[in-house]
DNA sequence: TAATCTTAATGAAACGGTTCATTTTAGAAA
DNA sequence: TTTCTAAAATGAACCGTTTCATTAAGATTA
């Protein structure tokens, strides 16, 4: 049964409310086509004045709002995007979902946001959901695993990016983050004030952006004749391996100048061992992080790290996909995107 | 001009690739009618063993997705659920995006995210833009702002829950968190221990929350005859507001027992400023906070604070509206659902 | 004035599903 | 074998747009 509100609007039996002014309607109380007000909408120059300005009255008394939907169907283009993140509510990814909303929101795009939990089988799911739902183009940040199935991911012809995380043997483009650069650009900070004795707290081998900053930093060591393996301290990516490794490291190890920690939270567990310690920092050991998470800039001292800029990431990563989705760049292959991270000196490491 | 890949798929003259196995594709070859099909899809019990397995067979063979944009456009449903938020990327509502994608996401539902910036001019033109994607419903945070026009929001018949903030006038379903009930509990928390003299550093006027808050600390001194107006301080959220307002307080008071800060940024300036003038905390000042931001925990010393569940906020945010898509809730009016807070006991503050 | 060329407007088909009144089929009962 | 009935299957209409071949009207030229 419906029960009728407005001309042409009525509620559904299942209660939902939906606006059935169509074009249609349009079109016979302007007196035109329906032909014309589509033209009208979509802006093309094959409208006469009178019946431009007829039309656009007619949709003002009537509240006319096209139909998206119907629109997409016959279009084949929904003007949706979808963003596939491992944890949507990781503070690392905010920046980035930002960038990327905002870039496409700026173009016209909606974006789909979805979770996949860290877990292939979900991910796989909402790709594929994405896919019925034809949106026009997919942002990914892929989880770890090697389940993955790439032959399956090779043949979505759906335009894709992926971001922050390679697949290998996936041929599609990328927007990475230089772990190795950043890495390199922070020892050669403790090296160029003088630290001569810096030690490595890194995350967990099977992890490719800190298998990347262990070989940045041991560049720069090796560069400049520091570099010793008894130097390099491994854990996962917490606060409390962070502290873990740096009471061994002090157990271990004499004179220590300096620590590069792989990631900010590893360097606030740090921070902590040597709090404890009675460890001055920057006077006795500096420190410098990697990653620049919220706190950072509030810890006492505020920590030096490199800052990896997500939201351009995301910026980047939506430019390569609408290039896709425009169908400029027509070469067979894949890019890679390579971005550079910024250096926050702030007072963890003394300069000397 | 169509470059044929497969049977049936194509890449488009934009160079858009998609996948065109239809439903009559499906039905033709496994020798049944589209209604069929389409009972197979929605799984109705109205069709045979032998063609159901037979439909799903060819399903499996032709490698068949529905298309998602058609099914909305006839059932006059889409599954989607537009989520409106000032700042998609702001640790505030990371957790609230979380519960409600997640919560979403375990119905069916998809989610557009959308952020408004903060500008009530874009916040309308987003609503509309989802209101033309035929979503289900919306779930909004709305921005602060005068200039609101009630009676077009009012006129919105698709369902909508607002979040976090009320909106004077409005008669929407709301879900908020309960600020009075927080600084009460935060402040009562101080007295039991002993504190007496307990100022406030509170936010600003015209903030609700901010007001809330200060009211629910004043009721508690009040009940024990602690209030004094000379206790209140005000600024804005910031770091260098909480940190203006301790420097403030301590010129002009002698002996505060304790400080209640109604957030966590606020109570980090405090907590810089009292380091600063040597103040230790707990033992001579102890101080709380509001929000559990996620950095609260690892200050020196971690901060005592009042913790909102926001992830509980948005899932019970789904919950009602999924009610009102389904059309359960007929009865007029509109409902408040006060979400309660937790006091996370740290270490800032003395407990004698 | 007739013929030709532009420009504007038209309206039916198409997009890929769902729905439902109608028809067909199969099995049971007479 | 015939009749009846319930279950299964059908297919055309519909959802609200866009698109494009066709038509109509007006302007220009010979």
């Amino acid at each position: 049964m419906k029960r009728f509100i407005l001309e042409n609007s009525f509620y559904d039996d299942k209660n939902n409310y939906k606006n059935m002014t169509t074009i249609k309607d349009v079109a016979k109380i302007a007196g035109v086509s329906v032909g014309t007000v589509s033209n009208v909408l979509n802006e093309l120059d094959t409208v006469s004045d009178k019946n431009k300005t007829r039309v656009m009255d007619t949709i003002k008394t009537l509240r006319y709002k096209p139909n998206k939907i119907a629109a997409s169907l016959s279009k084949k283009k929904t003007m949706n995007i979808g963003l596939v993140i491992p944890d949507v509510s990781s503070p690392f990814y905010s920046d980035l979902i930002k960038g990327v909303t905002e870039t496409l929101d700026a173009h016209g795009y909606n974006v789909f946001l979805c979770s996949s939990s860290g877990d292939i089988g979900k991910e796989k799911k909402i790709i594929n959901d994405l896919l019925a739902m034809w949106i026009d183009g997919i942002i990914l940040i892929p989880v770890y695993s090697n389940k993955r199935d790439i032959k399956e991911m090779e043949s979505i012809n759906t335009p894709m990016v992926l971001v922050n995380r390679e697949i290998k043997g996936l041929t599609r483009d990328i927007v990475i983050f230089d772990n190795f650069g950043g890495a390199y650009e922070a020892t050669n900070f403790l090296i160029k004030n003088n630290h001569k004795k810096i030690i490595i707290l890194d995350g967990p081998k099977y992890s490719r952006p800190f298998e990347d900053r262990l070989l940045g930093w041991k560049t720069a060591m090796e560069e400049n004749k520091l570099y010793n393996k008894n130097l390099v301290f491994r854990g996962d990516f917490s606060v409390e391996s962070g502290y873990d490794m740096m009471v061994k490291s002090l157990n271990e190890l004499k004179e220590i100048d300096a620590v590069f920690a792989s990631s900010d939270l590893i360097a606030l567990g740090a921070l902590n061992a040597l709090e404890e310690k009675n460890v001055l920092v920057p006077d006795d050991i500096s420190i410098i992080g990697f990653g620049d998470i919220y706190l950072s800039k509030f810890l006492k001292p505020s920590l030096t790290t490199i800052r990896r800029p997500f939201y351009n990431i995301g910026k980047t990563a939506v430019s390569i996909l609408l290039e896709k989705i425009a169908g400029k760049s027509d070469e067979e292959g894949f890019k890679k995107f390579v971005i550079k991270g910024k250096l926050e000196i702030r007072n963890s490491v003394k300069e000397k």
